[in-house]
DNA sequence: CGCAAAATGATGTACGTACCTCATTTATCT
DNA sequence: AGATAAATGAGGTACGTACATCATTTTGCG
């Protein structure tokens, strides 16, 4: 089967073991000639060289990096106790991550530290940022000095080089809709849609997918423009308050950014007159007690765990040039509602 | 950090390598202080042996098998094609596992051939099988001879010794309800069960979970007791027809049963008279086209791809001695809309 | 043809572990 | 104490790959 060694190709390519080696690793100093020989006895045999035993004979250690924004915010944290976790479970693996968190919209030291990696010894990098030029530009240059990179949770569409561990944006805000949709029966009147900024793209992707179901199946609701906290309190309590005040009809609410507590404080300081269908993004301890209570109905959420562990197999993948299930790399949408939340597990073995 | 070996073992206890191997791998003929003092240099050097040199040095091979039902519903074909999708990517983890298929419903044939692999020189084996006693005793066995079991999908909550991979089925049975009570809105009328046996312990429990949901958030309406179609086309059609003659004021169906392609041929010979509420089990090609055309409005499904690939990391940690990541293997119940469909990638690479 | 340069072969060591053999030391029992 | 068994040490080989060195062959070119 899968069996083949260096030993098998150098007889099926009539060389020696050195010149086999000098192929596959590219040392150059062959004729092109013999390296097509070789080549040929790779496919012919089936040949996939023993990772295990290359690690062990080159005692490597992959080094990955994961760039987190500097937000506290519940989904950022737990982000980072996902890439902790990672981390003791693929000691066994030869890799080690870690955590660069910076300043989430400060996009000149984003680029900076990125910068800084190419430099470093690091093998790959996963980027979770907002897109910018800069950033983009910073990433291809880590991409030019080989460094594996790949971008996560947020996406960076326009730097080709990095692949997209994630979910579809687009297709989350469809999601939220039909299920406000359906959640709302009959009722007629009007659903707010609350975002910390609509400069970021994963808003606008959601608020797109969003709209697009609310019109074709919905149209008996009226969707008000998106309102904006920038994760301020005050404004926060402000808009809401004004929103209130002026759609007396309301009957569903989208939460699409990921840090609701404040905006979930200020709807409740207008007093849940009545049943509002709230529903929001990313399942953590907070929006956990919200469906539990049934404040909330449903939280679209993608598995931490699943884009961290996913997001260092991809890396690996990159860099050791070997393939990928395309079907375990898919982050699926997923679905909270009260009766299907996950046991709260901490961590731990088994 | 953790890359003490077994030589830094040998220095630290003060012994030869050879003690250590005899510590390490248990050959026996080492003094009980002796072991004590190696054990305490595990620990204080936090050794953990270097599995891919292990296997690379034992040249090892874990062979692990499947055991599925020999029905040819989807599921059961997604399952097989999940296993041979997870065998290639296991390859190069010195891994192979292989599919054994049984009489779905002969227990006497299925503890014999459980019985045959444990003859065999199999690693370990995942079993997807009704619990039956015979079968039960057959893990059991398996489990003296050293060889590591989980039950898979189909729980054996007899056989404590078989660790169960797979979702809760009474909260998927809550999960189907709270879906169902929700997108009624506010009818009232009567809810169809049917399933392929209440014998299954599957069902049983999903049946279970719907009915208690169905009691606290739904006293509308009137959940009728399930029907069971034993895979006769003959018998699902009658049944079918008789409950939509008997009951006038259908508005939701729960189809707790894989392979409802005849249920669903026999519910639409009815007519779809006006919308009922559809909730099924499993995202198969034919759910999935379900979805889309919106004869049926939500599936709950677990991902078979993650069952496999867990049973299958479950099986490797039993056999090494590993610990796994719990928050990994459990299985969520994921829910299905048509908005968030996952593409319908078949296999491949990057 | 002859010579330098390029290509290839031969061989050894290393990685961390498993497993084997044989020699030597230590403990145990009469 | 002496015989015997038990415990330990010493050393080697193997797994599949990486990488280095040096010897040898082949090639291209004037």
């Amino acid at each position: 089967m899968g069996k083949s060694t260096t030993k098998d190709l150098a007889k099926e390519a009539g060389v020696s073991l050195a010149t086999v080696d000098r192929v596959l690793n590219g040392r150059g100093g062959v004729r092109q000639a013999t390296v097509e020989r070789v080549s040929a006895a790779i496919r012919s045999l089936n040949y996939v060289r023993d990772i295990s035993a290359a690690n062990l004979a080159r005692s490597t250690e992959y080094k990955l990096v994961f760039l987190l924004p500097d937000h506290d915010d519940e989904f950022t944290d737990m982000i980072h106790m996902a890439i902790d976790e990672a981390n003791v479970s693929m000691a066994h693996e030869r890799t080690t991550v870690s955590i660069v968190r910076v300043p989430a919209n400060d996009p000149h030291s984003i680029a900076q530290e990125i910068d800084r990696l190419s430099a470093d010894k690091v093998d790959g990098v996963a980027i979770m940022a907002p897109e910018t030029a800069q950033v983009r530009d910073a990433i291809l240059r880590l991409d030019a000095c080989g460094i594996a990179v790949v971008a996560f949770a947020s996406n960076q569409p326009n730097a080709q080089s990095a692949y997209f561990v994630g979910i579809n944006n687009e297709a989350a805000g469809r999601t939220a809709g039909q299920l406000l949709a359906r959640f709302t029966g009959e009722r007629q009147g009007t659903v707010l849609v609350v975002t910390e900024t609509m400069q970021s793209r994963d808003s606008q992707e959601r608020r797109l997918g969003f709209d697009a179901l609310m019109a074709k199946y919905a149209p008996r609701l009226r969707v008000r423009p998106s309102m904006e906290t920038y994760v301020d309190a005050a404004r926060t309590a402000q808009i809401v308050a004004a929103a209130f005040h002026n759609n007396p009809e309301i009957v569903g609410i989208y939460l699409m950014h990921h840090d609701i507590s404040e905006t979930m404080r200020a709807i409740e300081a207008q007093g849940m007159r009545q049943k509002y269908v709230i529903i929001g993004h990313e399942l953590t301890q907070h929006t956990r007690a919200r469906l539990v209570d049934g404040t909330m109905d449903a939280v679209i959420t993608q598995d931490v765990g699943h884009l961290v562990r996913s997001s260092i197999r991809v890396l690996k993948a990159r860099i050791t040039q070997i393939g990928t299930v395309a079907s375990q790399e898919r982050i699926r949408i997923e679905i909270i509602l009260r009766e299907n939340l996950p046991e709260d597990i901490k961590a731990g073995c088994s």
